[in-house]
DNA sequence: CTACGGTAGTTGACACGTCATTCATCACGG
DNA sequence: CCGTGATGAATGACGTGTCAACTACCGTAG
């Protein structure tokens, strides 16, 4: 158990704040991926995968390239690959010049599945999200969430 | 696989602002889950479940009105009641009154555990997100989540 | 060629979430 | 009192995510 050093204590404020924020966001999150997932049987997992994959080039990737540009760990795109590839939607082939890498090839199967899932989840998008919120918060949310991850990724490039 | 009917499209700028968004804080959520479980050994969900109960009087809490007050479904809250119990963190005694009923008791351990997690976590919450905003961008960020969360309650008694 | 550190990917163990199912109990009409 | 439907909670199955270990391969120094 690492130890770090606390600052200030919180206010109210700030905590109610947080509190709100994660709380909804997370809410978000989950409603989003239940409804993609009544509507078109896919996971949110899935669907990042089979989005990233329908835009490479050959629609294939190589699987830690992969992982980069959706921000996964191997392991964990490893697992989701698995799982995929039993249903179909992907299909591993290797990696041409090098023995260890693996490639990852969207199969027909996973490009219907995609498509078939765009429109209901764009439509949830709005209805979740855009609708909620008037042009002056969406452009707020945006610019809050463009500068938590620079911040984020700020802190990861000093911690590592 | 229930149809909904899709709207019109999105944009190219609602897009990305839903990516940002949606990927950001979700980033967000689980590296404050990391580091809750690195400095204390707890998961976000231990924690909600420490506080809640912390602040119960006589610090023990019907399961269901646990599960109301923290959101989340009843069969998660038992599985996690259940490796809760497990670590000792809280124990389980039958409700007074109602045969049915379980009541989750916090324990001593869980009360140390809640207590030696808190400095630790209100200091990542202010590293990660605070001391990200301006105070500005921290109010818009609430205006956005309470405004999110109106429309989400709001579709959920629409859709029941 | 061999040794060796680094890289790519997989695997196993375990915690977490959701859904459907099951079980006991409660409330209430008869 | 009995039957019946609703309620509180637990459980099993399964997909998901993380961490640590492991395998296989690469490149290079000697």
């Amino acid at each position: 158990m690492a130890q770090r050093q606390g600052g200030t204590a919180l206010t109210r404020t700030e905590l109610d704040s947080w509190r709100v924020f994660v709380e909804t966001t997370d809410e978000l999150r989950a409603t989003l991926a239940g409804r993609l997932q009544a509507d078109s049987g896919i996971s949110a997992g899935d669907y990042r995968v089979l989005l990233e994959l329908s835009e490479a080039p050959d629609r294939r990737m190589r699987s830690s390239h992969l992982a980069d540009a959706i921000g996964w760990e191997r392991s964990r795109l490893s697992h989701h690959l698995g799982r995929m590839e039993k249903r179909g939607l992907i299909r591993r082939e290797a990696a041409a010049g090098d023995n260890r890498g693996a490639q990852a090839v969207l199969t027909d199967e996973g490009r219907t599945a995609l498509r078939r899932s765009s429109v209901p989840h764009f439509h949830a998008i709005r209805e979740l999200f855009l609708d909620a919120l008037t042009p002056a918060q969406l452009a707020a949310a945006r610019d809050v969430a463009e500068t938590l991850r620079g911040h984020l990724d700020a802190l990861k490039a000093d911690g590592s």
